[in-house]
DNA sequence: CTGAAAGCGCTTACAG
DNA sequence: CTGAAAGCGCTTACAG
């Protein structure tokens, strides 16, 4: 800038205002400011502009893993908003690791960003406290922050199991199990409640065997389903706790020479193909993502002062494998 | 970081060494520093830091769209490599459209990221030029740069392309269709390219009834699907320019009376659990980023002087859609 | 309409 | 083992 500055023999607050396309300068100046600007292959260092303003104009993602599907709408309704007001996404994966999440926030936040929308994999963000004091707007999506206050957005998971297990239970199931994610994941924990509350509900009396919480990787849940369906008493119906889950229940379940109903949580694209095509439970991964990140702004604006819980509704959506009877 | 310096009763420096955790400050010294730290709630900040050293330790993604599944583990091979090296993740999505790749790709250096990986939209990239002389470490995947040398990873498209139309004529097909991106997309171009290699390869005349390239949003491709799949002579098979493209077929061949063979390029979830299974050309997503990511760092590294292009192979997977005979 | 001075919060190079 | 000075590349506040 101050080799800009004398070549074109002016000071450097002027090139600065070309730069910045301020008014205030005349029409000849101007000229010879962007020549010497073309001549040097000039080009602004951010960094040095960041340092004395304050603000980055860019926010930081935190999920669970780049490559599952179902962020990839949320990441994009994120990005969408966050285009419309000049910042740019940084993102990164905690894969499910508290100390990742930890890690990957704080770094985003040591780069300044001025804001945080967060997936948390952990249940204390106390850690974040000095930071959202310091003035970084935070919003957690899909799981409640742990042990802080803060801005929320969920889908009502316990409303959208009980309805799906409601829905298995009027098909006429009464053996029906449950396969989840890891009971410490605030979802996975709704959702079982969920899954209770219907059983419940309906007055069938739940045993251990139905139900099975872990990680929910292919060989686990491979198990978890092929011990539900065997046996005296198998599950005749099976609600899956999220689109991993169900994924690799289809596949079990079309191993299997007895017809198994099943509804899943989560939408996935091919659902209607598959035959019968998968009953599910819908949310809605572009809104979480679209109101998570326009509370965010919100907060930046200043327009926000209380931490709110806001739950989006879930859908259930037939398309035959939730609609089977029992096979026996 | 001053008033740190004087709680603690030391020199700037002092405090800079224990926040950098740089040997040569006794164990008391530390302890007083790290005590106003705390006491202060200190939070250096990395724009001063990035200002001074010159490395930000981040690097740039563009890809068209962070929602699509075929970028998935692209971004997250990518994001890993990246965290082996220290570096946070940018990325944004161009939407295809050539504009927005470049004032994102030059937003990203205005942020002064150590390196770019960019899945192009355009094909005119020499506004990199000045951004590469001055030391942005930059890699192409999927699709090559624009009038400009830079390293660029691909999958074989020309290759993948005429095995799977051969595949097809290897199974009794001749009327054959080619469903694909907009022609402007180098793929989608080389692509079109191996479906017309293996029809000449067979001595089978194109019609031109038989190719529609595109946009390849649902309406578009159903439209094309549809027209070539009716009239006195339709086509018995059809090979989908990828993934997008094939499902749409997959559910228009669904709704038909008469046996369509298919097999698509890109492979997807649940491929082969569809009835049949659908035959794909598979790429491998995360190999392309993993390369390009790895190469990127051998550029900052400097032990990469010329800009090389790299090609990954396709594999053919058979699943029964593109085994199927012509249905006349 | 234009510019000189001070400062954002760090690190580098040097001296003690 | 420790620190004072200079500087990274901009913007802010002010004066002319």
């Amino acid at each position: 800038m101050k080799d800009v500055a004398a070549r074109a023999g002016v000071g450097l607050k002027t090139v600065s205002r070309v730069v910045n396309g301020e008014p205030g300068v005349t029409p000849d100046t101007e000229r010879r400011v962007q020549e010497a600007i073309d001549a040097l292959g000039f080009r602004r260092n951010d960094s040095a502009r960041v340092l004395r303003k304050g603000r980055t104009s860019s926010i930081g993602l935190v999920l669970e893993d780049l490559a599952d599907p179902f962020y990839g709408p949320l990441s994009r309704a994120v990005e969408e908003v966050s285009r419309a007001h000049g910042s740019l996404l940084i993102n990164g994966s905690s894969a499910e690791d508290p100390d990742r999440e930890q890690e990957l926030a704080l770094a985003l936040c040591a780069r300044r960003v001025d804001g945080l929308v967060i997936i948390p994999a952990g249940d204390d963000h106390r850690y974040l406290e000095p930071e959202i004091r310091a003035g970084v707007a935070t919003v957690f999506v899909d799981r409640p922050a742990g042990r802080i206050d803060a801005d929320v957005v969920l889908s009502d998971s316990f409303g959208g199991a009980r309805d799906g297990v409601a829905h298995l239970i009027a098909h006429g199931h009464r053996r029906i199990g449950f396969i989840g994610d890891m009971p410490r994941i605030h979802t996975a924990a709704e959702r079982l409640r969920g899954y209770r509350a219907a059983m419940e509900d309906a007055g069938i009396p739940v045993e251990e065997t139905w139900m099975s919480l872990g990680v929910t990787d292919p060989e686990r849940v491979r198990r978890a389903a092929e011990e539900m369906l065997s046996g005296p008493a198998p599950v005749t119906a099976v609600f899956a706790g999220n689109n991993r889950v169900t994924v690799t229940v289809v596949r079990v379940i079309a191993e299997h020479a007895r017809r198994v109903a099943l509804v899943g949580f989560d939408d996935f694209e091919l659902a209607d193909l598959l035959q019968p095509g998968i009953t599910v439970i819908s949310q809605d991964p572009a809104g979480m993502g679209r109101t998570a990140a326009e509370r965010l702004f919100q907060q930046l604006d200043g327009s926000l002062v209380v931490p709110e819980r806001i739950e989006l509704p879930t859908r259930l959506i037939a398309r035959g494998s939730g609609e089977l009877p029992p096979a026996d």
